[in-house]
DNA sequence: TAGGTTCTGGACGATCCATTCCAGAACGAG
DNA sequence: CTCGTTCTGGAATGGATCGTCCAGAACCTA
Protein backbone atom coordinates (compact mmCIF):
# COMPACT_ATOMS: atom_id res chain seq x y z
CA UNK A 1 0.00 0.00 0.00
CA UNK A 2 1.41 3.38 -1.15
CA UNK A 3 2.92 5.78 1.18
CA UNK A 4 1.12 8.91 0.52
CA UNK A 5 3.18 12.12 0.51
CA UNK A 6 4.04 14.46 3.52
CA UNK A 7 4.43 17.38 1.89
CA UNK A 8 2.19 19.94 -0.03
CA UNK A 9 3.19 19.77 -4.11
CA UNK A 10 1.53 22.75 -4.46
CA UNK A 11 3.31 24.41 -2.11
CA UNK A 12 6.46 23.37 -2.47
CA UNK A 13 6.09 24.17 -6.55
CA UNK A 14 5.59 27.86 -5.73
CA UNK A 15 8.79 27.72 -3.03
CA UNK A 16 10.77 26.54 -6.25
CA UNK A 17 9.28 29.17 -8.50
CA UNK A 18 10.26 31.63 -6.48
CA UNK A 19 13.64 30.49 -5.99
CA UNK A 20 13.94 30.02 -10.07
CA UNK A 21 12.74 33.21 -10.33
CA UNK A 22 15.32 34.75 -7.69
CA UNK A 23 18.55 33.37 -9.48
CA UNK A 24 17.18 31.64 -12.44
CA UNK A 25 18.12 28.68 -13.91
CA UNK A 26 21.48 28.04 -14.12
CA UNK A 27 22.27 30.26 -11.04
CA UNK A 28 19.74 28.30 -8.99
CA UNK A 29 21.27 24.67 -7.36
CA UNK A 30 18.94 21.99 -6.36
CA UNK A 31 20.30 22.68 -2.99
CA UNK A 32 19.04 25.36 -2.90
CA UNK A 33 15.77 24.50 -4.07
CA UNK A 34 16.10 21.68 -1.37
CA UNK A 35 16.40 24.67 1.06
CA UNK A 36 13.86 27.10 0.76
CA UNK A 37 11.33 24.09 0.02
CA UNK A 38 12.77 21.95 3.68
CA UNK A 39 13.00 18.86 1.95
CA UNK A 40 15.63 16.77 0.74
CA UNK A 41 16.91 15.85 -2.56
CA UNK A 42 15.93 12.55 -2.69
CA UNK A 43 12.32 14.08 -2.31
CA UNK A 44 12.73 16.75 -5.00
CA UNK A 45 14.28 14.61 -7.16
CA UNK A 46 11.48 12.17 -6.40
CA UNK A 47 8.50 13.59 -6.77
CA UNK A 48 9.71 16.33 -9.93
CA UNK A 49 12.25 14.38 -11.86
CA UNK A 50 15.52 16.80 -12.73
CA UNK A 51 16.38 19.99 -11.81
CA UNK A 52 15.03 20.75 -15.69
CA UNK A 53 11.68 19.00 -15.58
CA UNK A 54 11.18 20.92 -12.13
CA UNK A 55 11.48 24.27 -13.89
CA UNK A 56 9.52 23.00 -16.90
CA UNK A 57 7.02 22.33 -14.73
CA UNK A 58 6.81 25.49 -12.51
CA UNK A 59 7.34 27.59 -15.90
CA UNK A 60 4.28 26.16 -17.48
CA UNK A 61 2.63 26.78 -14.84
CA UNK A 62 3.24 30.37 -14.49
CA UNK A 63 2.48 30.58 -18.18
CA UNK A 64 -0.91 28.85 -17.76
CA UNK A 65 -1.49 31.56 -14.87
CA UNK A 66 -0.60 34.86 -16.87
CA UNK A 67 -2.82 33.61 -18.90
CA UNK A 68 -5.80 32.69 -17.39
CA UNK A 69 -5.39 35.58 -15.30
CA UNK A 70 -5.38 37.58 -18.41
CA UNK A 71 -8.43 36.29 -19.65
CA UNK A 72 -10.32 36.59 -16.00
CA UNK A 73 -9.64 40.54 -16.20
CA UNK A 74 -10.14 40.87 -20.00
CA UNK A 75 -13.65 39.08 -20.30
CA UNK A 76 -17.31 40.32 -20.07
CA UNK A 77 -20.04 42.42 -21.54
CA UNK A 78 -18.91 44.78 -24.60
CA UNK A 79 -19.28 47.83 -22.80
CA UNK A 80 -16.78 47.54 -20.09
CA UNK A 81 -14.48 46.36 -22.20
CA UNK A 82 -11.85 49.81 -22.88
CA UNK A 83 -12.03 49.98 -18.81
CA UNK A 84 -10.98 46.35 -18.79
CA UNK A 85 -8.21 46.62 -21.42
CA UNK A 86 -7.19 50.05 -19.56
CA UNK A 87 -7.60 48.44 -16.22
CA UNK A 88 -5.37 45.26 -17.70
CA UNK A 89 -2.61 47.32 -19.20
CA UNK A 90 -2.35 49.78 -15.36
CA UNK A 91 -2.32 46.46 -13.94
CA UNK A 92 0.64 45.19 -15.75
CA UNK A 93 2.28 48.54 -15.26
CA UNK A 94 1.42 48.71 -11.35
CA UNK A 95 3.09 45.43 -10.76
CA UNK A 96 6.38 46.72 -12.67
CA UNK A 97 6.38 50.20 -10.94
CA UNK A 98 5.72 48.38 -7.65
CA UNK A 99 8.98 46.20 -8.55
CA UNK A 100 11.70 47.84 -6.01
CA UNK A 101 13.78 44.75 -5.86
CA UNK A 102 13.71 44.64 -9.95
CA UNK A 103 13.13 41.14 -10.36
CA UNK A 104 11.42 41.53 -13.11
CA UNK A 105 9.19 38.96 -14.58
CA UNK A 106 9.34 35.68 -14.33
CA UNK A 107 8.21 34.58 -17.73
CA UNK A 108 10.06 37.34 -19.16
CA UNK A 109 13.24 36.28 -17.63
CA UNK A 110 13.05 32.59 -17.77
CA UNK A 111 12.36 33.43 -21.64
CA UNK A 112 15.33 35.58 -21.46
CA UNK A 113 17.49 32.90 -20.38
CA UNK A 114 15.98 30.12 -21.71
CA UNK A 115 14.44 30.33 -25.14
CA UNK A 116 17.51 30.41 -27.54
CA UNK A 117 18.38 27.06 -26.18
CA UNK A 118 15.48 25.14 -24.87
CA UNK A 119 12.67 24.33 -27.54
CA UNK A 120 10.46 23.35 -24.34
CA UNK A 121 10.73 27.16 -22.71
CA UNK A 122 10.79 28.85 -26.62
CA UNK A 123 7.61 26.98 -27.42
CA UNK A 124 5.76 27.44 -24.18
CA UNK A 125 6.56 31.28 -24.24
CA UNK A 126 5.20 31.30 -27.96
CA UNK A 127 1.92 29.66 -26.81
CA UNK A 128 1.93 32.81 -24.12
CA UNK A 129 2.04 35.28 -26.68
CA UNK A 130 -0.18 34.62 -28.68
CA UNK A 131 -3.08 33.92 -26.39
CA UNK A 132 -2.45 36.92 -24.76
CA UNK A 133 -2.55 38.69 -27.67
CA UNK A 134 -5.76 36.57 -29.12
CA UNK A 135 -7.51 37.88 -25.68
CA UNK A 136 -6.18 41.26 -25.99
CA UNK A 137 -7.62 41.42 -29.60
CA UNK A 138 -10.83 39.69 -28.60
CA UNK A 139 -11.32 42.68 -25.99
CA UNK A 140 -10.59 45.40 -28.65
CA UNK A 141 -13.00 44.37 -31.07
CA UNK A 142 -15.75 43.85 -28.17
CA UNK A 143 -14.83 47.92 -27.55
CA UNK A 144 -15.32 48.87 -31.36
CA UNK A 145 -18.25 46.66 -31.46
CA UNK A 146 -20.20 49.50 -28.59
CA UNK A 147 -18.23 52.33 -30.10
CA UNK A 148 -15.48 52.53 -27.94
CA UNK A 149 -13.01 52.38 -30.03
CA UNK A 150 -12.73 53.62 -33.79
CA UNK A 151 -14.51 50.80 -35.63
CA UNK A 152 -11.48 51.24 -38.24
CA UNK A 153 -8.94 50.73 -36.22
CA UNK A 154 -7.17 46.83 -36.80
CA UNK A 155 -7.71 45.24 -33.87
CA UNK A 156 -4.15 42.95 -34.20
CA UNK A 157 -3.01 45.73 -34.54
CA UNK A 158 -4.16 47.30 -30.69
CA UNK A 159 -3.24 44.40 -29.54
CA UNK A 160 0.39 43.96 -30.76
CA UNK A 161 0.53 47.28 -29.76
CA UNK A 162 -0.75 46.74 -26.36
CA UNK A 163 1.20 43.26 -25.89
CA UNK A 164 4.22 45.11 -26.58
CA UNK A 165 3.72 48.16 -24.00
CA UNK A 166 3.14 45.55 -21.61
CA UNK A 167 6.14 43.54 -22.12
CA UNK A 168 7.95 46.96 -22.84
CA UNK A 169 7.08 48.40 -18.96
CA UNK A 170 8.52 45.56 -17.49
CA UNK A 171 11.65 45.64 -19.28
CA UNK A 172 12.49 48.76 -18.33
CA UNK A 173 11.15 48.48 -15.18
CA UNK A 174 13.82 45.65 -14.60
CA UNK A 175 16.67 47.55 -16.12
CA UNK A 176 16.03 50.65 -13.59
CA UNK A 177 13.84 53.22 -15.25
CA UNK A 178 11.63 54.85 -12.84
CA UNK A 179 8.05 54.23 -12.16
CA UNK A 180 7.08 57.56 -12.83
CA UNK A 181 8.54 57.12 -16.93
CA UNK A 182 6.50 53.30 -16.86
CA UNK A 183 3.80 55.08 -15.58
CA UNK A 184 4.07 57.89 -18.35
CA UNK A 185 4.50 55.59 -21.04
CA UNK A 186 1.14 53.45 -20.31
CA UNK A 187 -1.09 56.35 -19.88
CA UNK A 188 0.07 57.95 -23.23
CA UNK A 189 -0.57 54.54 -24.93
CA UNK A 190 -3.74 54.36 -23.89
CA UNK A 191 -4.44 57.79 -24.43
CA UNK A 192 -3.39 57.30 -28.13
CA UNK A 193 -5.84 54.72 -28.50
CA UNK A 194 -7.73 55.35 -31.73
CA UNK A 195 -11.93 56.77 -30.18
CA UNK A 196 -14.43 57.27 -33.03
CA UNK B 1 61.06 45.17 -21.09
CA UNK B 2 57.61 44.14 -20.89
CA UNK B 3 56.08 41.37 -23.16
CA UNK B 4 53.31 42.97 -25.52
CA UNK B 5 50.61 40.95 -25.75
CA UNK B 6 49.76 37.97 -28.31
CA UNK B 7 45.87 38.76 -28.82
CA UNK B 8 44.15 41.33 -30.08
CA UNK B 9 42.00 42.51 -26.79
CA UNK B 10 39.19 43.95 -28.84
CA UNK B 11 38.00 40.79 -30.53
CA UNK B 12 38.59 38.56 -27.38
CA UNK B 13 35.97 41.13 -25.99
CA UNK B 14 33.72 40.76 -28.85
CA UNK B 15 34.18 37.06 -28.59
CA UNK B 16 33.77 36.83 -24.62
CA UNK B 17 30.85 39.20 -25.49
CA UNK B 18 28.96 36.69 -27.72
CA UNK B 19 29.42 33.53 -25.47
CA UNK B 20 27.66 35.44 -22.71
CA UNK B 21 25.43 36.58 -24.82
CA UNK B 22 24.15 33.38 -26.03
CA UNK B 23 24.55 31.48 -22.43
CA UNK B 24 24.16 33.88 -20.36
CA UNK B 25 26.88 34.99 -17.01
CA UNK B 26 25.98 31.44 -14.89
CA UNK B 27 25.22 29.46 -18.00
CA UNK B 28 29.18 30.39 -19.70
CA UNK B 29 32.00 28.72 -18.14
CA UNK B 30 35.40 30.41 -18.64
CA UNK B 31 36.13 26.84 -20.47
CA UNK B 32 33.48 28.04 -22.95
CA UNK B 33 35.29 31.49 -23.05
CA UNK B 34 38.90 30.21 -23.81
CA UNK B 35 37.62 27.76 -26.02
CA UNK B 36 35.71 30.94 -28.38
CA UNK B 37 38.58 33.41 -27.99
CA UNK B 38 41.55 30.73 -28.34
CA UNK B 39 43.28 31.53 -25.38
CA UNK B 40 44.15 29.60 -22.13
CA UNK B 41 42.85 30.56 -18.89
CA UNK B 42 45.75 32.29 -17.64
CA UNK B 43 45.54 34.71 -20.42
CA UNK B 44 42.34 35.33 -20.06
CA UNK B 45 42.36 35.74 -16.07
CA UNK B 46 45.63 37.60 -16.73
CA UNK B 47 43.83 40.13 -18.88
CA UNK B 48 40.67 40.58 -17.59
CA UNK B 49 40.60 39.56 -13.83
CA UNK B 50 37.71 37.27 -13.02
CA UNK B 51 34.54 36.06 -14.64
CA UNK B 52 32.29 38.80 -13.04
CA UNK B 53 34.68 41.57 -14.12
CA UNK B 54 35.25 40.00 -17.19
CA UNK B 55 30.95 40.08 -17.87
CA UNK B 56 31.20 43.65 -16.32
CA UNK B 57 33.46 45.02 -19.00
CA UNK B 58 31.59 43.66 -22.03
CA UNK B 59 28.13 44.52 -20.61
CA UNK B 60 29.19 48.10 -20.10
CA UNK B 61 30.70 47.92 -23.23
CA UNK B 62 27.85 47.05 -24.85
CA UNK B 63 25.64 49.77 -23.06
CA UNK B 64 28.24 52.02 -24.09
CA UNK B 65 27.62 50.81 -27.94
CA UNK B 66 23.48 50.95 -27.31
CA UNK B 67 23.87 54.32 -26.76
CA UNK B 68 26.48 55.71 -28.69
CA UNK B 69 24.25 53.93 -31.86
CA UNK B 70 20.71 55.75 -30.52
CA UNK B 71 22.88 59.09 -30.59
CA UNK B 72 23.93 58.81 -33.87
CA UNK B 73 20.66 57.55 -35.45
CA UNK B 74 18.74 60.45 -33.15
CA UNK B 75 20.70 63.48 -33.91
CA UNK B 76 20.40 66.40 -36.76
CA UNK B 77 18.29 68.92 -37.61
CA UNK B 78 14.93 69.76 -36.52
CA UNK B 79 13.27 68.76 -39.94
CA UNK B 80 14.49 65.35 -39.92
CA UNK B 81 13.70 64.76 -36.15
CA UNK B 82 10.46 62.80 -37.00
CA UNK B 83 12.04 60.80 -39.87
CA UNK B 84 15.17 59.56 -37.05
CA UNK B 85 12.47 58.43 -34.67
CA UNK B 86 10.40 56.43 -36.81
CA UNK B 87 13.41 54.81 -38.49
CA UNK B 88 15.34 54.05 -35.16
CA UNK B 89 12.15 52.40 -33.56
CA UNK B 90 12.02 50.68 -36.68
CA UNK B 91 15.52 49.46 -36.48
CA UNK B 92 15.16 48.64 -33.41
CA UNK B 93 12.28 46.15 -34.64
CA UNK B 94 13.58 45.12 -37.77
CA UNK B 95 16.34 43.62 -35.33
CA UNK B 96 14.18 41.71 -33.49
CA UNK B 97 12.15 40.61 -36.58
CA UNK B 98 15.49 38.98 -37.41
CA UNK B 99 16.56 37.43 -34.71
CA UNK B 100 15.72 34.04 -35.36
CA UNK B 101 17.40 32.56 -33.05
CA UNK B 102 15.64 34.38 -30.75
CA UNK B 103 18.66 35.56 -28.68
CA UNK B 104 17.27 38.66 -28.04
CA UNK B 105 19.37 41.89 -26.80
CA UNK B 106 22.27 41.34 -24.79
CA UNK B 107 21.53 44.22 -22.77
CA UNK B 108 18.31 43.03 -22.06
CA UNK B 109 18.94 39.66 -21.31
CA UNK B 110 22.30 40.54 -18.58
CA UNK B 111 20.09 42.78 -17.30
CA UNK B 112 16.73 40.40 -16.70
CA UNK B 113 19.70 37.72 -15.12
CA UNK B 114 21.31 39.85 -12.91
CA UNK B 115 19.63 43.12 -12.13
CA UNK B 116 18.35 42.38 -9.10
CA UNK B 117 21.46 40.22 -7.39
CA UNK B 118 24.20 42.59 -9.40
CA UNK B 119 24.36 46.28 -8.37
CA UNK B 120 26.67 46.90 -11.15
CA UNK B 121 24.53 45.55 -14.13
CA UNK B 122 21.64 47.00 -11.98
CA UNK B 123 23.32 50.93 -12.08
CA UNK B 124 24.82 50.28 -15.64
CA UNK B 125 21.26 49.41 -17.10
CA UNK B 126 19.21 52.15 -15.23
CA UNK B 127 21.85 54.47 -16.62
CA UNK B 128 21.65 53.06 -20.24
CA UNK B 129 17.88 53.68 -20.09
CA UNK B 130 18.04 57.18 -18.62
CA UNK B 131 20.19 58.22 -21.78
CA UNK B 132 18.23 56.32 -24.18
CA UNK B 133 15.12 58.03 -22.53
CA UNK B 134 16.83 61.20 -23.02
CA UNK B 135 17.94 61.08 -26.34
CA UNK B 136 14.38 60.26 -27.51
CA UNK B 137 12.95 63.05 -25.58
CA UNK B 138 15.35 65.66 -27.01
CA UNK B 139 14.31 64.27 -30.69
CA UNK B 140 10.91 64.54 -29.55
CA UNK B 141 11.41 68.06 -28.77
CA UNK B 142 12.99 68.35 -32.10
CA UNK B 143 10.30 67.39 -33.91
CA UNK B 144 7.80 69.26 -31.91
CA UNK B 145 9.71 72.42 -32.34
CA UNK B 146 9.04 72.12 -36.29
CA UNK B 147 5.83 71.59 -36.06
CA UNK B 148 6.28 67.66 -37.08
CA UNK B 149 4.48 66.50 -33.47
CA UNK B 150 1.98 67.90 -31.63
CA UNK B 151 3.54 71.06 -29.80
CA UNK B 152 1.20 70.17 -26.42
CA UNK B 153 2.60 66.60 -26.00
CA UNK B 154 4.49 65.68 -22.77
CA UNK B 155 7.92 65.06 -24.82
CA UNK B 156 9.20 63.08 -22.09
CA UNK B 157 6.02 60.84 -21.93
CA UNK B 158 6.31 60.13 -25.73
CA UNK B 159 9.74 59.78 -24.91
CA UNK B 160 8.89 57.00 -22.51
CA UNK B 161 6.03 55.38 -24.95
CA UNK B 162 8.75 54.72 -27.61
CA UNK B 163 11.55 53.14 -25.54
CA UNK B 164 8.66 50.71 -23.88
CA UNK B 165 7.67 50.03 -27.33
CA UNK B 166 11.40 49.23 -28.50
CA UNK B 167 11.76 47.25 -25.48
CA UNK B 168 8.58 45.85 -25.82
CA UNK B 169 9.46 44.63 -29.23
CA UNK B 170 12.41 42.79 -28.30
CA UNK B 171 10.84 41.22 -25.41
CA UNK B 172 7.79 39.98 -27.06
CA UNK B 173 10.06 38.81 -30.07
CA UNK B 174 12.26 36.39 -27.71
CA UNK B 175 8.90 35.09 -26.11
CA UNK B 176 8.83 33.77 -29.99
CA UNK B 177 5.79 36.51 -31.05
CA UNK B 178 5.98 36.60 -35.42
CA UNK B 179 7.73 39.38 -36.92
CA UNK B 180 4.01 40.46 -38.35
CA UNK B 181 3.21 41.11 -34.73
CA UNK B 182 6.04 43.32 -33.90
CA UNK B 183 6.09 45.56 -37.32
CA UNK B 184 2.20 45.89 -36.54
CA UNK B 185 2.52 47.01 -32.82
CA UNK B 186 5.63 49.41 -33.88
CA UNK B 187 3.87 50.95 -37.27
CA UNK B 188 0.64 50.83 -34.96
CA UNK B 189 2.87 53.30 -32.18
CA UNK B 190 4.33 55.50 -34.75
CA UNK B 191 1.19 55.97 -36.41
CA UNK B 192 -0.63 57.06 -33.21
CA UNK B 193 2.16 59.89 -32.43
CA UNK B 194 0.20 63.06 -32.30
CA UNK B 195 0.23 65.15 -35.09
CA UNK B 196 -0.44 68.97 -34.71
C1' DT C 1 74.08 37.11 -27.42
C1' DA C 2 72.52 37.67 -22.70
C1' DG C 3 69.34 38.67 -19.37
C1' DG C 4 65.29 40.71 -17.01
C1' DT C 5 60.52 40.93 -17.33
C1' DT C 6 56.09 39.65 -18.80
C1' DC C 7 52.95 36.49 -21.29
C1' DT C 8 51.20 32.03 -22.17
C1' DG C 9 48.45 27.75 -21.58
C1' DG C 10 46.83 24.01 -19.45
C1' DA C 11 47.52 21.02 -15.33
C1' DC C 12 46.09 21.38 -10.87
C1' DG C 13 43.71 22.35 -6.38
C1' DA C 14 39.74 23.46 -4.15
C1' DT C 15 35.17 23.79 -4.28
C1' DC C 16 30.81 23.31 -6.46
C1' DC C 17 26.77 20.78 -8.11
C1' DA C 18 23.42 17.41 -10.45
C1' DT C 19 21.99 13.16 -9.45
C1' DT C 20 22.10 8.58 -7.17
C1' DC C 21 21.90 5.60 -3.41
C1' DC C 22 20.12 3.35 0.51
C1' DA C 23 19.10 2.77 5.59
C1' DG C 24 15.49 3.95 8.15
C1' DA C 25 10.85 5.57 8.66
C1' DA C 26 6.02 6.01 7.52
C1' DC C 27 1.94 4.35 5.73
C1' DG C 28 -2.07 1.37 5.47
C1' DA C 29 -4.16 -3.24 4.41
C1' DG C 30 -4.75 -7.68 6.27
C1' DC D 1 0.72 -6.39 15.30
C1' DT D 2 2.96 -7.70 10.92
C1' DC D 3 4.47 -6.92 6.57
C1' DG D 4 4.90 -5.08 1.86
C1' DT D 5 5.50 -0.93 -0.38
C1' DT D 6 6.72 3.72 -0.87
C1' DC D 7 8.75 8.01 0.99
C1' DT D 8 12.40 10.45 3.08
C1' DG D 9 16.83 12.93 3.60
C1' DG D 10 21.35 13.62 3.37
C1' DA D 11 25.82 11.28 2.45
C1' DA D 12 28.19 9.80 -1.45
C1' DT D 13 29.48 9.76 -6.21
C1' DG D 14 31.26 11.48 -10.35
C1' DG D 15 31.83 15.13 -13.01
C1' DA D 16 31.86 20.25 -13.42
C1' DT D 17 33.97 24.71 -12.77
C1' DC D 18 36.43 28.92 -10.85
C1' DG D 19 40.64 30.53 -10.23
C1' DT D 20 45.78 29.60 -9.29
C1' DC D 21 50.21 28.13 -10.38
C1' DC D 22 54.40 27.74 -12.83
C1' DA D 23 57.62 25.95 -16.51
C1' DG D 24 58.63 27.47 -20.71
C1' DA D 25 58.43 30.90 -24.27
C1' DA D 26 58.43 35.53 -26.14
C1' DC D 27 59.75 40.09 -26.04
C1' DC D 28 63.04 43.87 -26.15
C1' DT D 29 66.98 46.56 -24.33
C1' DA D 30 71.83 46.71 -23.43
Amino acid sequence: MPRPRKFDETQVLELAREQFWTTGFAGTRMDDIARVTGLGKGSLYGAFGDKEALFHRVFDDWCGAIVALAEENLTGPDEGALARLEAYVRFVAANTAADVGRRGCFQAKGTAELAASDESVADRSATTMRALLGLLSREITAAQRCGDLAPDADPDALASLLLVVGRGVEAVGKAGLGAEAVTSAVDTALALLPRP
